[in-house]
Parts: structure tokens; C-alpha cells; sequence
DNA sequence: ACTATTTACGTCAACCTGACGTAAATAGTA
DNA sequence: TACTATTTACGTCAGGTTGACGTAAATAGT
């Protein structure tokens, strides 16, 4: 296969990130508007190009993250996706993406990144609209960064990521069921999260109520994993009766 | 950031394969021996850059699959485990690899390649063991893909793809026993894979026994995912205390 | 036949979950 | 102050699952 005149071919490395928080009592992503073909108008996520041949894919996608969208980087959750490498994922040249999802906490409105586009949060539920259009292969992306934090909270701690420093239960379940779209028992679910050891600490402090007994404020606990998990009421998506004999995930 | 001079780096882009199955009672890897520098001379995984600026990354897998394992593709499971990036993996130039996991069943001795180097089964006991020495970052690969076979014997069925086109339990039992270094209770295992719909469809044939009862031989079933999961006994492994709060998986 | 071996199926207590009841503690209002 | 609505915290109970372990069924070898 390899003759002597071939060479290692040179393609361009994109980072594209997937941020994702709850708001409005909805899971919404960060979106940004290109301003330069190809899409251009068109909601992307944000992302670009590695700055130099030597930039490390962590430390790009933490740039991006702090360049496009001006978030403070300190109070989020931060993992690689997958990569993406569809040939035809760019009209322009070859480009691979490496994805990364990042969970970050309803922040009082980042919004408008420093670099150039302005960045918007978008419910996930419209931007995986049939009807909606984003740029390249990124509905793709989006819908498996969705599926990403929906399983990341069955077995583990990180949904204290998309709340505030101290929160109660309530905000905990909430979160949970604004990411499933799922509405959980509030007496289960109370059990289950203060049962489960290492996931919260309680403060002794209580939230001001607006009526109501007041609730118990915590803080996230040292357990990064849920044992027994917590899974998802009806599992619908999962049981899927589909069957890849030779996978190369579709 | 991007003065009128800079211009989108272009970098090399490896896939290399993580290729498991389970031989002689150990969970193996297939592992070849570099015949050029860096690292001349040390095992590394199986893979290469990709053939052309065009090529896609799924298929770039399954080219260095067949061409060096020789491996059936058919009976295989393949999917992408990540990408690693860091900007020191390489010493000749920047390589940014993405990687696959694959699990294949214990065929008769595919071992050497069509293309260069010669191929090995090898425990992957052996290949994490702290004296052995891999090329690259592989060996942090390695890890990174036991680490994902292991976990995707709790929720998924894929535990059948190291199996034989029909299998016993006791069969599958070793699998799991095998991949996860944990001995598993026959009864229990039996009720629990047996009692799963869609896990397993009987054949109705029965395997010759060596002595004893003769095992019912199954086919592996329509189910994909396991609900409720079937965990590890001894979970040591996770609910580790470690507590990351701007992750960058480590 | 008899034994060793292997598979298949059963029992039982402990635990977890889902469904749902209820008391405790607040804000608002008459 | 008393009453009500609301929200949080905790309890009960049946059903299902798991881990530990007992036992019968079916084979090969002696």
C-alpha cells in the first residue's frame, strides 16, 4: 500500500465544544452564529482550530471554551466527546474535530463570547428540531453530547455540576429531571440522593424559603460514581432491539 | 489571536486499534512490534495514518484491522474509544491518534499481519505491567480500553462477541470472569443471563460434554443493553475518592 | 452400577425501588 | 392569632433483584 511517493497526509484538527447547562428548567447548549463561510449565519458549536501544531487538544478546548465564551473556567466539568472524521464533514478541506462536553452551572448569563460570533444559549430540545439547521455534522455532535449527560447523571455525581456552589435537593432533582425530561418522586429521589454516601455534604445552613418548609443546603460530596445507579424512569431509548453485527458505531 | 499571517496547522492523523479478546483464560490484546523508529523494536498497537487526506476515520479502522490482523471482519465489534492529542506523544512530529476498540472472538490464531511487523496475542495483565515497556502513549491506551471493555459488560451484551457463533453459559461465564479477574457465582450468572430477555435465544442444540451435564448452546439475542446492568462484585475500582473539579479527563 | 463432574433450577434473606402516606416547618392571609 | 397552602423531610409497604448456598438432573469415566 504504501509506495515510495507516499506521504503522511496533513489535515486540519478542529476542537468544537459542547456546553451544556440548565436554565429556564431546560437543558440548553451553547450555540454561536458563524460569521464566515461556509454556514455562514448559521448556529455552529463553538470551536476552531488548533492555534499551533503544538497546542495540546485539552488545553484548546479550554482556550476555546475561555476565548468563545468568556465562562469562568474554574466551576466546570470538562471531557472529552469523541472525535468526529466524516470526509465530507467539511466542504471546504478535510477537517477532524475532537469534541468535548463541558457541564457548567447556570452562570448569570455569559453569553456574548470575547472572540468574535455572539454565543447564545438554545434549549437542546430546539437546536435537535427537525426543522432546525446547524452547521456541519454538529446536530450529530449535539444530540450525542445530549445522550452523553443524560447517562453521565444514571452513574454519577456530575449533575451537581449544572448547580450552584450550595443547593438544596430540590435543586438537585430538578436538574435531573429538566436532563431526562423525565419527572422524578420528590420522597424517592430525596431518598436515594441523601442515602447514597459521598454524593452531598450538608452545610447546616437552610434555603430562604418562599413559603414552604425550608430546605437543607448542600454541597457536592467527594463520590464521583453512583452505587446502585440512578437510572432513568422509562427507559425507552435503551432497549433498543437493533443489532450491529460489525458496529463501527453508527 | 489570529494575526494576518497565521495559518490553520495541519497535523498527522494515526488510528491505531485496541484489539481484544479472551484466549487461554486472559484477556488479550493484540500487540505488534514497531520495525522502524521511534521506538523500533517495542510493542505498540496496531495502526497507522490515514491512507489519504480523504480517507474516513471509521474506515481507516477497519483498513488497519484487515490489513494488519488479517482478522475477519464480520464477527467483530468495533467502535471508537477517543482521541489522544498531547503534543509530546510523538518525537518525530505532531500525531494526533484516534483510537478504536474492537472485540473479537478467539479465532484460530490470526496473529501475524499482511502488512510489516509480526503480531502478538498478549495478556493484557502482562501488557499494563509496570516493567513492560510500549511505544507512545499506548500503554495509558491500553488501560483506557480494558477500562471500557470491562464497563461495557455491565450494561451492554457484548460479552457474546468473544464468544463463538454459539456459546454456553458457562462460556459466557468465563468471559466475564475472565475480562473483569473476578470469579462469578455459576447460579447466580446462569439466572441472571438467562433470565434477560433478549440476551440470549437457545438454539436447542446441546454441546458435548467432557463429563457432566451437557450445557445448552446459545446464539447471542436481539438485546444490546442490560436492565438492570449486571455490575462487578467487587466494585473497588470505582467510587473512587478522587474529586476533579475542572475534570480535563486526567 | 458407582462416582465425579457439570449443568440447571430452587430457596431465602437482604437490599433497592416505586408508589404513596404523613408529619414538620415555613409564608401568606383572614 | 389562627388557619391554609406549600414545601420539605421522613415512613410504610409490596414487588423485584441480588448474593449466598442447597440440590436435582444428566453426562463421562471407572
Amino acid at each position: 500500500m504504501t509506495d515510495s511517493t507516499w506521504q503522511i497526509p496533513r489535515i486540519a484538527l478542529a476542537v468544537d465544544l459542547a456546553v451544556l447547562t440548565v436554565r429556564n428548567n431546560a437543558l440548553q447548549i451553547l450555540l454561536v452564529e458563524r460569521g464566515v463561510d461556509p454556514w455562514r449565519g448559521q448556529r455552529a458549536l463553538p470551536g476552531g482550530f488548533l492555534a499551533n501544531d503544538q497546542e495540546d487538544l485539552d488545553a484548546a478546548a479550554e482556550r476555546e471554551l475561555a476565548e468563545e465564551t468568556g465562562l469562568d473556567i474554574s466551576r466546570l466539568y470538562l471531557e472529552q466527546l469523541r472525535a468526529y472524521g466524516a470526509p465530507d464533514r467539511d466542504p471546504r478541506s478535510r477537517v477532524v474535530t475532537v469534541c468535548y462536553v463541558a457541564f457548567v452551572p447556570d452562570l448569570p448569563t455569559p453569553e456574548a463570547g470575547g472572540d468574535a460570533q455572539t454565543a447564545a444559549w438554545v434549549p437542546v430540545q430546539a437546536a435537535l428540531d427537525h426543522d432546525t439547521r446547524l452547521a456541519f455534522d454538529h446536530k450529530r455532535i449535539v444530540a450525542d453530547a445530549v445522550e452523553r449527560v443524560r447517562s453521565k447523571l444514571e452513574y454519577t455525581t456530575l449533575a451537581t455540576s449544572f448547580c450552584p456552589p450550595e443547593f438544596t435537593v430540590t435543586d438537585l432533582r430538578q436538574v435531573y429531571e429538566t436532563v431526562w425530561g423525565e419527572t422524578l418522586d420528590q420522597r424517592n429521589f430525596h431518598r436515594k440522593v441523601t442515602g447514597t454516601a459521598g454524593f452531598l455534604v450538608a452545610t447546616g445552613e437552610q434555603a430562604t424559603g418562599q413559603g414552604g418548609r425550608p430546605a437543607a443546603l448542600y454541597r457536592p460530596g467527594p463520590a464521583t460514581t453512583l452505587h446502585p445507579a440512578m437510572l432513568r424512569p422509562t427507559t425507552s431509548a435503551n432497549n433498543q432491539p437493533r443489532r450491529i453485527p460489525c458496529a463501527v458505531d453508527a
